[in-house]
DNA sequence: ATCTCCCGCCATATG
DNA sequence: CATATGGCGGGAGAT
């Protein structure tokens, strides 16, 4: 049987799209399945209709239809006969659409469920499917694949596949995070971005050699396919094939999701990372497009398994497609531990459950050897950087999951602290010194910095020293939410304008639901800063400063981009001693850090003893809990990374759930009011400060006697400006809605935040942290200003939030 | 015109 | 050798 007979049947069976969720089907008697004659149905015609009217609606109608397979199960009955229908001559064809890979994936997705019971295996019988969908083999193949790089299945032999579900998925991505880490994709994709801005400047000129060059080195972005131990025993034949072009590159595209830090990938930019920086120039336009088409194949599998959604990414050249990750946070992986090499076969086939608690990440080498990868050139290259991927060699915790993440989070925050504070204070000594005269001399200094790519266009500001942000309206509605970013990227953007105003930037802008009106940068900070202004408390001696057309802003912006103008060529001379890179940086402005904290047991306080600072680890054991988005605790390698603002230009809103505010008592510490008394700022207390704001005991800015911008802006009201995009997907999140305070607004720069700080059992009422916190929190006229403490059931370890700020930007994204 | 990306040829891998 | 896989890129539908 060389192509199944598809044909025949295939227009009109194509319409049905999911079938009620199955149950873990293994071999489904495949005679049921012909849903057709559909297109004569009088429902299937409606529906088809509103279908094509509509894509998106379609879309979400199927997600959600196949979310919940209640639904009509019904109208699956339906019998074979198709023979009859005699009108085939009018057959309306499925529109391009109805055949689209992502409608066929849910098609495919409905036969299996999420998660499969381990004890029962379902297998994949190409055949059955290719057969049941009415597609043709290849198609089934793409989807696959993407499947496979996600180890949702693997490949058993000829025709058989085995369906694991999302089962893998945390540790493939966990995984996958990691290897994106370690091949330094943030950097490339920021070279890229500064490239593709250079461009436009001129013809390119050495600068591109330069560049190349310095990429070059950077060649271990090859890497061959990402593999779990536990998923993917039976590979040996197929392990030949593995790496295999659409495999590995799904996996890569992943990766540049969660190394990014707003999750948003633009296809321009994967495309170009996945085609090998090594390429250095290669004008292959041809080859670039081709790339593309497979992003999109990838892309369209990835959005069925909801894993990703498609935006728009503005920017002054105009509208790019991206998607954007709607997928599971991944935390980071801590524990780099246990690096078990295991070469080949981690673990049998045996038993499912076992092979999920001992995860262990490998990378496999297909060169090996005697391999002849004939068509790909670019596979050559992995046989340089099997060195490199040596290393990559990972293993999951065998620890109990459960614990992981607080733990993590624990140990981070405590380790991190004490790193964190006294970067902080050499950083701020540091500044103290030369940032007074004159700015930029400063990050040089820092062997602690890191370097910042700019990242001109582009939309996403992928700097791993942002702690990984957390969105905090859900992402996944798709309005507009809080991306945190780098405020290096803002002047990255305004580089080149003579006037330097602190603009939006065009690669900053995310508007939830397509929001259209690009040209909103400019517009926007024009408008946010009027708004402010209106709206803005008389009391901000330094607003004037802050103003984006103000002198100083102009200065500072100036400072940051020459600093980073500096720090990048720095960046690629040192290129090649790649480390670096990652803790060194230089201006960065810090950004905020979210730092959701999920309550944790105080187990690790030990940690902290070395600390001197008593006080401080104190507060820290606490545990937090952020109810609402979740735990986003960022490894500590890469808090290191981040930067402590030199300036701070940024930010102004300051996002509060409603407990948050209660919170702020606790941070009632000498510290704290001595800080905010202070207006000269200490390097020590700032430093201080700064710590507690990553632990998230004050709120960012608060301490700000380090800090001149923030230090005295007054609480405004609620912001509008993020009402848009944040307004409604809080709503829809529910509890993280906000009072958001607005400090000062220029309205791309926004602290959100959202941190819970425990209260120990009792909470305690606000008392003289009052002055400080109130006035901080403080929402003028905000009604639900309440702070509401959860005090919480299970006593002890919870809290109520607190609040992180961090300055985040918008991108404009627009979604379809 | 650009964005998407389906279709299916045909090289390769596998058994 | 017959098949199973799956690069790859033309070119057409969708916008």
């Amino acid at each position: 049987l060389k192509t199944p007979l598809k044909q025949a049947a295939t227009s009109q069976l194509v319409l049905t799209e999911r079938q009620p969720d199955c149950q873990p089907l293994t071999t489904p008697p495949k005679p049921k399945e012909t849903p057709p004659a559909d297109p004569w149905t009088p429902t299937s015609n409606l529906k088809m209709l509103i279908r094509a009217a509509s894509p998106e609606i379609r879309s979400r109608e199927q997600r959600r239809q196949l979310s919940d397979s209640s639904s009509d199960v019904l109208q699956t009955k339906h019998c074979l006969q198709e023979h009859l229908l005699g009108d085939e001559y009018e057959k309306s064809q499925p529109s391009r659409k109805e055949k689209s890979l992502g409608l066929l994936c849910h098609k495919f997705l409905a036969r299996y469920p999420d998660y499969p019971s381990p004890s029962q295996k379902s297998y994949i019988c190409l055949d059955e499917v290719t057969e049941e969908l009415h597609v043709e083999r290849r198609r089934i193949y793409d989807i696959v694949n993407v499947l496979e790089s996600l180890h949702m299945v693997s490949h058993l032999a000829r025709n058989r596949y085995i369906w694991h579900g999302r089962h893998n998925l945390p540790q493939t991505l966990q995984a996958l995070k990691k290897v994106g880490e370690e091949n330094k994709y943030i950097q490339q994709i920021q070279m890229i971005k500064k490239r593709e801005y250079e461009h436009e400047f001129d013809a390119d000129s050495e600068r591109n050699e330069e560049m190349a060059s310095s990429f070059g080195s950077s060649e271990q972005s090859e890497m061959s396919f990402v593999e779990l131990p536990g998923v993917e025993f039976r590979a040996a034949s197929v392990n030949g094939r593995k790496y295999k072009s659409l495999r590995v590159m799904s996996q890569k595209f992943v990766m540049l999701f969660l190394v990014s830090t707003p999750q948003i990938v633009s296809l321009e930019v994967a495309a170009k990372i996945l085609i090998g920086e090594d390429q250095l120039e290669d004008l292959d336009k041809s080859k670039f497009k081709t790339k593309i088409r497979r992003l999109y194949d990838i892309a369209n599998v990835l959005s069925s398994l909801k894993l990703i959604e498609k935006v728009h990414v503005t920017e002054e050249r105009g509208r790019k497609p991206a998607f954007k990750w709607t997928g599971p946070k991944v935390l980071p992986n801590t524990q780099d531990t246990k690096l078990e090499a295991t070469s080949t076969t981690c673990s049998p086939p045996i038993s499912e459950s076992i092979p999920s608690k001992e995860q262990c990440s490998k990378a496999l080498f297909p060169s090996k050897g005697k391999q002849n990868f004939t068509r790909h050139s670019s596979l050559i290259k992995l046989v340089k950087s099997i060195e490199n991927d040596r290393r990559k060699i990972q293993s999951a915790p065998t620890s109990p999951v459960k614990i992981s993440a607080s733990r993590y989070l624990l140990n981070f925050l405590l380790e991190t602290s004490f790193s964190l504070f006294l970067s902080q204070m050499k950083a701020e000594e540091m500044q103290m010194k030369s940032a007074l005269s004159s700015p930029e001399v400063v990050p040089k200094a820092e062997p602690f910095q890191q370097p910042a790519l700019s990242q001109p266009l582009g939309v996403c500001p992928a700097s791993h020293s942002s702690v990984s942000p957390v969105i905090l309206p859900h992402p996944q509605s798709g309005v507009s939410y809080a991306i945190y970013l780098h405020p290096s990227q803002a002047h990255t953007v305004t580089t080149y304008s003579p006037g330097f105003m602190l603009q939006p930037l065009p690669c900053a802008n995310v508007t939830g639901i397509k929001s259209n009106n690009s040209k909103v940068l400019n517009k926007i900070t024009t408008e946010g800063g009027d708004t402010q202004r209106a709206t803005d408390e008389p009391t901000k001696p330094l607003a004037a400063e802050e103003r984006p057309d103000t002198k100083s802003e102009t200065s500072s912006q100036r400072c940051l981009k020459r600093s980073q103008a500096l720090q990048e060529n720095n960046l690629i001379k040192r290129r090649k001693s790649d480390e670096e890179s990652l803790d060194t940086s230089s201006t960065f402005f810090p950004s905020g850090y979210l730092i959701p904290l999920t309550h944790c047991t105080h187990g690790n306080k030990a940690e902290c003893s070395n600390k001197e600072k008593a006080g401080v680890c104190s507060l820290q054991h606490t545990a937090y809990s952020s109810p609402i988005t979740g735990v986003i605790p960022m490894p500590a390698s890469e808090l290191k990374t981040v930067n402590i603002p030199a300036f701070h230009i940024t930010p102004l809103n300051i996002m509060l759930s409603p407990t948050s505010i209660a919170a702020a008592p606790v941070l009632s510490n000498s510290c704290l009011n001595s800080s905010s008394t202070t207006s000269a700022p200490n390097p020590s207390s700032s430093a201080l400060n700064f710590m507690l704001q990553h632990i998230g005991l004050i709120p960012a800015g608060v301490q700000v006697p380090a800090n001149p911008v923030l230090q005295h802006v007054p609480v405004s009201s609620q912001s509008e400006n993020i009402s848009h995009s944040s307004g409604s997907t809080n709503v829809q999140e529910g509890k993280v809605s906000k009072n958001t305070l607005q400090l000062n607004s220029w309205v791309e720069w926004e602290y959100g935040a959202v941190i819970p700080l425990q209260q120990p059992s009792a909470p305690k009422e606000p008392q003289e942290p009052q002055a400080v916190t109130e006035n901080f929190f403080r929402t003028p006229g905000g009604p639900n200003t309440e702070p509401s403490l959860s005090a919480n059931s299970d006593g002890t370890q919870r809290i109520s939030q607190g609040t992180l700020c961090i300055p985040q930007r918008k991108l404009e994204v627009s979604e379809d």
